[in-house]
DNA sequence: GTCTATATGCTGATAGAC
DNA sequence: GTCTATCAGCATATAGAC
């Protein structure tokens, strides 16, 4: 049984988007925080300027002192949010242990019903749906960041492949059955507000775990 | 290794939505097809009457015979849609073999490539990002129906319990993570146009195989 | 730094012609 | 059955006041 340790917690950190520790100013970051909110409950059209604006507490033209455009802010948290799952892998990568307790951690902070863990996953099927709707240079960017956690899981399964814990099996296939699956409960957790026994980390890791 | 069967064709059918076969008139039909599909890609507030009208080959204004409002099309889709899980289960579960067997087949079915069975989960992804954006009456309906498939898929886990072939553990935890899995997959598909080695059923079944 | 006012364009829905 | 014309409302983005 794994359970949730100093490694998990740092790494949720790295998962997470990172919208407060950028470096913005005071306004900037405010309007920021509140748009990922807006968006991901109203998505890209279904957002107005108004909203965010509201939401922040200022005027509806004070957005443009600090934006461009709705497209512009949409992109930054796009550019921002699309790089937190290949930087989680990366960070569980190099942490000290076996390859499978390495994933073990990883797992635990992509399954957490964090609140900004939620909100990663509810920002990447944003960039998913209706994808015809959101601006195209946002699009570009999520799709160049896409096989980023992917690249970095590959090694993670080899190592756990050569210690004896993980199955044999093409790593990419595996890589995808588990990034397939971590995302399937990011989506079903988003799904339902009942509490229900969602898969844990344990569960997650059968797919990889070699006498499952 | 399943192979796909007529068990898994005829499962298909119903695990899709059935625009086609319900009994519309056909100008209503016709704006439904295509209302599906300029709704999958644009989303709700994305999509415009516009848009539908002139992928079904109407002017704007003739959608209004058929439909009151643009949330009456979504509606009315989002309820034959949302539907299609829980018809596919329940078919699978009275066909004749065992249960591991009916389960494989019904994994088949939800992880065709069709396009069919893509635009399902297409679907699904509209209903579930952006709620805020989408008519109530849809998210009603959707999530009326949301627990269907888990429901009728509890029963087909115990018989595979009791006949030694799907691992113990609490069935409704089996069901959410193999539906998890699945949607997961189905997402993942949306969101590469790259030929990847997704996960196969056979691979989506070590989460429930015994000796996996 | 922050707000108000406004121009400009688009969209949903209706009415009525053919 | 199908289209055209049109209205009323709203949203983005800008300009300029304080």
């Amino acid at each position: 049984m794994i359970s949730i340790s100093a490694q998990s917690e740092q790494l949720m950190q790295a998962f997470q988007s990172g919208f407060e520790q950028s470096s913005f100013s005071n306004g900037e970051r405010q309007i920021m925080l509140h748009a990922v909110e807006v968006f991901s409950r109203k998505g890209f059209v279904g957002t107005k300027i108004k909203d965010i604006a509201q939401s922040a507490g200022f005027s509806q033209g004070y957005v443009y002192t600090y934006f461009k455009s709705k497209e512009d802010i949409f992109t930054r948290i796009a550019a921002l949010a699309s790089g937190g799952a290949g930087r989680a892998v990366r960070y569980a990568a190099q942490l000290r242990g076996t390859a499978i307790e390495r994933i073990g951690w990883l797992t635990e902070a992509f399954l957490s019903p964090d609140s900004l863990a939620m909100q990663h996953w509810r920002l990447m099927l944003l960039l998913s749906s209706a994808t015809d709707a959101i601006p195209d240079e946002a699009k570009r960017i999520s799709k160049e960041r896409q096989a980023e956690p992917i690249e970095a899981f590959i090694p993670l399964i080899i190592e756990g492949q050569n210690e004896g814990d993980v199955v044999q099996g093409d790593p990419l296939m595996l890589a995808l059955a588990y990034f397939s699956m971590v995302q399937g409960v990011g989506l079903a957790r988003l799904q339902t507000t009942m509490p229900l026994p969602f898969p844990t980390a344990e569960v997650v890791l059968r797919l990889l775990r070699k006498n499952g």
